[in-house]
DNA sequence: CTAATTTGACCAGT
DNA sequence: ACTGGTCAAATTAG
């Protein structure tokens, strides 16, 4: 074949979308677009670009210490070493030995749900705890619901202690809490393969049902943000079935005390595995 | 063996 | 022309 690269993106377009989330300041977050219209027709048609200009595609920041935990299976698919990048990736570490500011992900499912969501990865600052800016790209369409994750709660280290706490507190109390000692720069991998921060929880992921037919989400359970899509924003917590948790993206950061962040996700976009093995 | 990750190249958008 | 974003082949890990 003399074809080398066939390319069948997305290609529909949205009105305008810009990242007002978290723009520099990781005060809040949301996983959802503000004000992106979903349920749009699927990609087909012009391959790379044509109908979907890059500025038309809906996107939306989110800074979150855990760019790797949202919910969703991502399979990185690229990186690149972004000009204006300062900061390569985690603590100052690079991968291979290559500087990178980008990498780049897309839904595991995208194969098999046409899922065109995506979302690139860049360090925002070189604190101790780095924080990222995840750039989404388009919603979730592969109808997989978020993996609960349980809240987490990430406390700076004491005055004459080096390591930061981090806990995890279990909304629904799905046995999912635990705390994890980081010391400086010194995440814990899982793999060998993965440099990215793995950090392991003894919390059991709960079989969520596809009961969800969209992936939904919120802002904060007080904000009651409009997202045109279905249902209700984020019901409370896993009261009775733990479907879904109520601030599944949300995430606070407080530098007065501590930082909270309900960013949960389950395992590292490793693999595509989901709960079921728990 | 299968699947995911890595890496360089290519293409599109700005 | 440059940068960013995506793809696809190769490699590695599980």
């Amino acid at each position: 074949m003399a074809s080398p690269r066939m390319k069948t993106e997305q290609s529909f377009e949205f009105g305008e979308l810009s990242a007002q989330d978290a723009m520099g300041s990781a005060s809040e977050s949301s996983y959802g677009p503000p004000g992106a219209v979903f349920g749009v027709s699927p990609p087909e048609s012009s391959p790379r670009g044509r109908n979907n200009r890059r500025r038309d595609r809906p996107s939306w920041v989110k800074v979150t210490y855990t760019p790797y935990f949202d919910g969703h299976l991502w399979r990185k698919y690229g990186q690149k070493k972004i000009k204006d990048a300062e900061y390569p990736r985690d603590n100052g570490q690079t991968l291979n030995g290559l500087d990178l500011g980008g990498l780049y992900f897309r839904c595991s499912y995208r194969g098999d749900r046409q899922c065109m969501a995506s979302k690139l990865l860049q360090q925002k600052n070189g604190d101790d705890p780095p924080l990222y800016e995840v750039t989404y790209t388009y919603e979730h369409t592969c109808g997989a619901p978020p993996i609960p994750f349980p809240d987490i709660v990430a406390e700076p280290p004491a005055a004459s202690a080096e390591g930061l706490v981090l806990r995890f507190d279990s909304p629904g109390g799905h046995g999912g809490d635990a705390q994890i000692m980081q010391q400086q720069g010194q995440y814990q991998q899982s793999t060998s393969r993965s440099p990215f921060m793995m950090l392991s929880f003894g919390s059991s992921c709960q079989t969520h049902d596809q009961q969800q037919p969209a992936f939904q989400s919120d802002l904060e359970p007080g904000s009651s943000s409009s997202i045109p899509n279905e249902g209700p924003p984020a019901p409370p917590p896993a009261n009775g079935d733990g479907d879904m948790f109520p601030t599944w993206d949300s995430f606070t950061y407080d530098f007065d005390s501590h930082v909270h962040f309900g960013d949960h996700t389950r395992l590292p976009y490793n693999s595509n595995y989901g709960c079921d093995d728990f």
